[in-house]
Formats: structure tokens, sequence, C-alpha cells
RNA sequence: GCGCCCGUAGCUCAAUGGAUAGAGCACUCGCCUUCUAAGCGAGCGGUUGCAGGUUCGACCCCUGCCGGGCGCGCCA
């Protein structure tokens, strides 16, 4: 009988285990061993190495110096008090004095069957207690078509959604983008630059113009008085070139659309797409100027409003209003986060890239500067790094001002999807990212997409194969048969099935998506090593059974990780 | 010059403050009449940029250097 039901949850074996060690403790201080008021910091661990047993303890060593004895001796004296567990087979203690412990076949067992209960709900949580969280993401600006940054954006912020969502939280995905301002100018006078059948070699080509093909497109589409649409908005070409004010809402509309294009074809869906012209309509960046005025913490310069960005640990403090009159980038900003804080989102984490880093201080710095009670270190960041392009063995260089650059949908019919969501998701996102497409589109084992995906459809095809040979899989029969699973390694993928649920726990605590890329490679090698080296299909219908049982589980763990990363999981490859 | 990020095997990258720093590629050597066939297994490869510090224990935390990226605008 076992003493108590993990539920699956190995996090929750761990927790089993550290209740044994803190009984055993507390032994120890009726006993006099350990000083009364000793606080121990009881930490289980995943062992790498599994002659360390299935999970360590390296509560001896801390508490040594308390105990005035030598760690070896004291985990000694440890073991000798942990209470009796039906879950734990042994414990050793080894090297400067860990307590290594072995987990019993009964809990591994148990383990399995609850994958099998629980099936795509396995490793979720609610931990986020249904609490709001915003993610805002991709937020490119509507001046040309998305690009691979913009993709990685897109892959890391999506699977940033699935893991708080993953972890019990009420998540909404935003997308800001900036329909005003010089930026939208400058597009507006390149489309008409090219209506008027302007080159950017033309000494009139506007200065600061776009030059990309795609401004051809546009143009031509505006002079064919086409309409475009997009989620919010239609629009028709006039095809008058002299009207600026016309081409200007056309070629947003008509970017707009074709973002809308790469994402859905990227499988990003957001729930808000939130103008920044509403913000100055809806006289929301009046109303945060008003207050910072009011809080004092403004000041004339030079014809300037200046905000005292330098009060909450800025270099230097930031313009707001321009000697012209409008408003710097950064004050819609400011006043975009003290809406999303009046929506109510206990956490808002914002995806960008880190060439936008210095944002951060400056939107904090006004948000505070509000006096509106908005904790210090809100709003969350997580940025991302550049990414690279190598295709036949060279950087595929990538230069914005000529127009000339890797867009998101290239990708996505190039290599595909899955493997375009995998590779930009897979890497800490604080790291430069080299994209291999080479390798994103190779059907081998060399390609970590495919080879996930493979040990996914492996498990299918087993079961394919035991149709063809009229054998079956009785689910009852073989989780009963769950203990003939004797083997080392069956054993060891197991334990790793039970890694999962605190994997997608921390990849969302500490906002890293790519460990569960990680840890989904893992468990695809560990279960290709062992179908290789083992036969499923075997004679004996009880091992037979609990084979197919324990492949079934590692189906479940692999479809429910490649759903976080928003990876198809085929059933046939 | 200042700020942020990065620096791990030839290359691309992992590693909860834990035990002998791990994978894949490349290279070398075996194997492949098999539930999936596009492969499987093993070997080679390291002063974790450098120097200190904290700790029982440091790739990880702290300080200073070196190197690279990004940002330092009344653009966004």
């Amino acid at each position: 009988m076992h003493d108590l039901k993990h539920n699956g949850d190995h996090t929750s074996m761990k927790q089993h285990i550290a209740d044994l060690i803190n009984t055993a403790l507390n032994t120890l201080i009726e006993d006099g061993v350990l000083p009364a008021d000793v606080q121990p910091r009881i930490m289980v661990e995943n062992t790498r190495d599994k002659a360390h047993g299935d999970f360590a303890s390296n509560i001896a060593l801390t508490l040594a110096k308390a105990a005035g004895t030598n760690p070896r001796e004291l985990s000694q004296k440890i073991c000798a008090a942990l209470p009796a567990s039906d879950n734990v087979e042994k414990t050793e203690i080894a090297g400067p004095g860990f307590i290594n412990f072995f987990v019993s076949d009964a809990s591994t067992a148990s383990l399995v069957a609850s994958i099998l209960e629980q099936k795509d709900q396995y490793g979720r949580n609610n931990d986020g207690a249904d609490r709001k969280v915003q993610v805002e993401f991709v937020s490119a600006n509507p001046t040309g078509p998305l690009h691979i940054g913009h993709g990685r954006g897109a892959a890391v912020g999506d699977c940033l959604c699935r893991l708080m969502d993953a972890n019990g939280w009420e998540v909404t995905r935003e997308f800001y983008y900036n329909d005003a301002g010089q930026q939208i100018n400058n597009l507006a006078l390149s489309v008409q630059a090219r209506c008027k059948g302007l080159t950017p070699e033309d000494p009139s080509w506007p200065a600061d113009g776009y030059r990309g093909d795609y401004i051809v497109e546009l143009a031509e589409s505006y002079m064919r008085k086409e309409t475009v649409e997009s989620a919010d908005q239609t629009f028709t070409g006039t095809g008058d070139a002299d009207d600026i004010e016309a081409i200007r809402h056309f070629a947003v509309a008509y970017l707009r659309h074709e973002q809308d294009l790469d994402l859905k074809a990227f499988a990003v869906d957001f729930d808000v797409y939130f103008l920044e012209s509403s913000l100055y309509s809806e006289g929301k960046v009046d109303a945060a100027v008003k207050t910072l005025i009011d809080n004092g913490f403004t000041y004339e310069d030079g014809g300037a409003l200046w905000l005292r960005t330098t009060d909450f640990g800025d270099d230097k403090d930031r313009v707001m209003r321009k000697t012209d009159g409008g408003y710097t980038y950064f004050v819609p900003d400011v006043a975009y986060h003290l809406d999303k804080w009046q929506r109510g989102f206990d956490t808002v984490i914002n995806e960008q890239g880190a060439d936008h880093h210095s944002t951060i201080t400056r939107v904090r710095a006004g948000l505070q500067a509000l006096q509106a009670d908005i904790p210090k270190g809100w709003p969350d960041y997580v940025l991302h790094q550049m990414v690279t392009v190598m295709k036949g063995g060279e950087e595929v260089k990538i230069s914005k001002r000529a127009g000339s650059y890797v867009t998101l949908r290239d990708l996505i019919e190039e290599v595909g999807r899955d493997a375009t969501r995998y590779f930009l998701a897979a890497r800490k996102s604080d790291s430069h990212l080299t994209f291999d497409i080479d390798l994103a589109r190779s059907e081998s084992a060399d390609n970590p997409v495919y080879y996930i995906q493979y040990a996914h459809a492996r498990v299918c095809s087993i079961f394919r194969k035991l149709a063809d040979n009229e054998l079956s899989w009785d689910e009852a029969t073989g989780v009963a048969a769950l203990g003939r699973l004797e083997l080392e390694s069956e054993k060891r993928l197991v334990i790793n099935l039970g890694r999962y649920p605190e994997v997608v726990k921390r990849a969302a605590n500490s906002r890293e998506p790519h460990q569960i890329a990680n840890y989904l490679y893992d468990l695809a090698s560990e279960f290709h090593t062992y179908y290789n080296s083992e036969k499923t299909l075997v004679e004996d219908a009880e091992l037979r059974n609990a084979r197919l049982t324990l492949a079934v589980a590692v189906r479940h763990v692999l479809a429910n990780g490649m759903d976080l990363l928003g990876v198809s999981a085929p059933e046939q490859m």
C-alpha cells in the first residue's frame, strides 16, 4: 500500500521526500543531535547521474556546521532517522554527504498511471489561481512585413502565453501598434513617391523613405483602388497620388493586413490589438501628462517639456513634449501602461527586441511619476536578442535600409511553421540566435523538431503495428502490469516523465520557454534510445501491455510539451 | 565614455549554487535481414574569456579587467 498518492507530480514526490527528511530532522532535534533552533532549508534535487539515484538532498551539507559534525556523519544520522516509505526503495550516502534516494517500482508505476488519467492535463497546474496576466508581444509598427526578429518575438511571446496558461493564469495576448507619428509619415511619403513613379535613386525620394519592394506593391494596389482589410479596419485605395491622408490610411491597413497573414501562418492569435492613436483620441495621453505635471516631476527647458526620469534611476531626463508641440513616443507609452495597470493585470510581460531595452527604465520611471501605486519593477520585460540567419553555410545578410531582409513568411514557407517556431523559441531569448535554414528544413534526426515529432509519431506507429498484428492494448491490464517495467532504462524514462510538471512551472516562473524545448529534446532522445534497445511488441502479453502503457505516457507528455511550443504533434511522418 | 545583454568542446547550444560541466553537428571507429525505413552504438574533443572574492561547494552570486552585440534622438 502506498502511504502517499503523489498524483503523478514529481514535485510532490520531491515534497514527499522533503517531508521524510523533515521528520528525520525533528527526530534528531529531539535527540539533541541538532540544536533546536536550526532552520533547515530542505532541498530535494533531480539527479543528473543515475548512479546517484533518482533524487538527492544536500541537507547534511548545509546543516553539518550547526550539528558540529561532518556532513557524511550527519547524513548517516539523518538516513537512520528517516521514516519508512513505500515510495522509497533505498537511500545512499555519497560524495561529500549527499543523501541519494532511489524511488520504488510502486512509485514509478503510479506516476505512469497518473499520466494516463490526466492525459492533456498532465503538467498543468493552478499556481496562477486564475490571476490575470497580459503578454504584449510582436507590436510591430505597420511599416513593413514581419521579419525574423518579429518572428522570434512571436514565438517566444506566444510560448510564454501558453506557459502562463498552463500554470493557471488567465492570459491576454496583446499587440500594440503605432498608427500615427513620424514613422507612419515616412511610410505614407514613401508610398506616395512610388505612386508618382519615383525610385529611391531619385533625388526627390523622401529622406527617411522605406525602400523595400513591398512599397511598390503597396503603391500599385493603392493606384488600382483595391480594398484591404485587417482585423480592425477596411480601406479602399482612391488612386489619388496627391491625397497623402488617403495613402496613409491605405498603407497602414494594407500592411496590417499583411502582418495578419504572417501571424496567421505562424498560428499566433491576439486577443487585443491596441492602437496608439486611441490613447490620443480618448484623452489618455493628455490625462497622463497632466498627472505628471501635477505631481511636480516636469519642467520646461529650451521650449520643451521634460520629465525628471532621473528621479527614478534614468541616466538623464527625457523630453515629453517637443518644441513643435508633439509628444515624444514614450509619453503615449506611459499612458498605455497606465491603461494596462487600470485594466487590472496582476502581471504584465512585455516581450520585445533587446534593441529597445532603454524603454524599460523610461516607462517604469514614467509610471512611478504617476504615483498610481504601481509596483517599482512593473511591468516585467522579456527581451530577445538578434537573430542571424545561416543558409548554405553562409550568413544571409539583412539590410533593412536596402529593404532586403528575411521575412517571417519566407521562413515559414521555406522550413515550415513547426520548425520556425521551434528554432526561434528553443534558445534562451537573451542570447543571440543563429537560425540555420538548412538544419531547420532537414528531415533527419539532426533536426531537433523532426526528432521530437518523430518520437511522438513513433508511439502512434507502434499502435498501428499492434493492430496489423491483431494484438490489442488494454489500459487496465497495462496499468496493472506496470510493475513489469524493471529495466533501469524504463525507470529513468518514467522519472523523466515525472519531471515535466516542474519544468512547466520553472519555465513559466523564469519566463524561459526554451526550457520546454530542451526538456522535449531530452525526453525524445531517451525514448528513441529505449525504443531502439528494447522491443515493445513482445510475446509476453503482460510486459507488452506495460510497455505500451509507458509509450502512451510518453506520447502524452510529448504532445503536451509540443503544444506549449505551438508545434504540432503528428501521428505519422 | 555610460547603460543593458552575451562570452562554455572546432561549430550550434544546454546545465535549479551541488557530485566526474552535458547534447547535437563535424571528425574517427563499429553496426544496420529488426515494432519505422529517412538510421543505431561507441570514441575523440574543456584552464566554462582573464584575475580576485563569497561559500562546505561557483559556468551560475559579487568586484575589476578583456572581447563581442545592442542602445545612448526634441525617431519609434
